[in-house]
DNA sequence: ATGGCTGTTATCCG
DNA sequence: CCGGATAACAGCCA
């Protein structure tokens, strides 16, 4: 469920259940997902320590601890991130756990497991992803300026450009051919070649695309649940009777041959940089 | 069924 | 520095 508003929606589901909450245990079944840390590490770190809050920044959720140590509060912060698969949810502790458990932590009768067929997320102690990320795009930092700037200097086409991190903290593939699309730029433009329109529309597109998404997914019925069903995935749509989130708000991914929704045009689909890229040729002119 | 695709990112090259 | 390719991994679909 890995972009920005999937994060985003994930973050305000967890909040309320994790804060106030005691790590009683940690069990780590794949290694990979903590490093830099080790189990030992991770678990003596986190046993004991209380949940005071769970927030986003970018694709990441940041969990807040914090720990009584002899006379001293300490306060723990935890980076998670979802990579391509990973899904975090509670769960009874008497239910089975699911086949690609990473992480689990024990709450007392619960337990908040981090689960990730692909292995590609993390769950670490390590922050130093975060030095990394430029600024968050529905703050106010985010200005037209701070992104003309970004982009002024690259080579890169702009669809790219827009899904480094340290450019735009939070779009992704999805999103990325969502943002161009609205704001009718071709996504093999190098970046430094955009106009200032069109630097001034992708700045709102983005902006624009973002916040739907979230609005979308806050609406929804979702199900947090570890079954796969309505589980945050919600713009793939399914499990919805064929009118999910996909159907109704994402207008050119994953929709090669489709008519465009603007002028009628078949979707094309080219691949950069090894993701594939949705737009439509007509309505993405220079 | 074999191979190509998938929501991410770090790292390694030229 | 920049940008492209690849790797990490498992599952799904044609």
């Amino acid at each position: 469920m890995p972009e920005l508003p999937e994060v985003e929606v994930l973050v305000r589901h967890l909040a309320p259940l994790l804060t106030g909450r005691t790590v009683r245990g940690v069990s780590v079944q794949r290694k990979r997902v903590i490093r830099p840390d080790t189990r030992q590490r991770l678990a003596r770190t986190l046993v004991g320590a209380r949940f005071v809050a769970v927030e986003r920044r970018a694709k990441f959720l940041v969990f807040q601890l914090q720990r009584m140590r002899g006379r001293r509060r300490e306060s723990i912060r935890l980076l998670g991130h979802l990579g391509m698969t990973g899904r975090m949810y509670l769960l009874p502790s008497a239910v089975p756990l699911p086949r690609h458990a990473a992480v689990t932590l024990d709450l007392g009768r619960t337990r908040f497991v981090y689960e990730d067929r692909r292995y590609f997320g993390r769950f670490t102690t390590d922050l130093s992803a975060l030095d990394r990320l430029g600024e968050e795009p529905l703050s106010e930092e985010f200005t037209v300026e701070r992104l003309a700037e970004r982009l002024k200097r690259s080579s890169r086409s702009i669809k790219v450009r827009i899904m480094d991190q340290a450019v735009v903290a939070g779009i992704g593939n999805i999103y990325a051919s969502e943002a161009l699309f609205r704001a009718g730029i071709p996504p093999r433009k190098p970046a430094r070649q955009l106009t200032r329109p069109q630097v001034n529309r992708l700045h709102a597109a983005i902006r624009v695309v973002l916040r739907e998404a979230i609005d979308r997914g806050s609406t929804i019925p979702l199900d947090f649940d570890g079954t796969g069903r309505r589980d945050g995935l919600f713009y793939h749509g399914v499990a919805e009777g064929g009118s999910g989130y996909q159907q109704e708000c994402l207008l050119v991914y994953d929709r090669e041959g489709d008519p465009c929704t603007s002028c009628g045009r078949a979707i094309k689909r080219i691949v950069q940089a090894a993701r594939s890229t949705y737009y439509c040729a007509a309505c993405q002119r220079n």
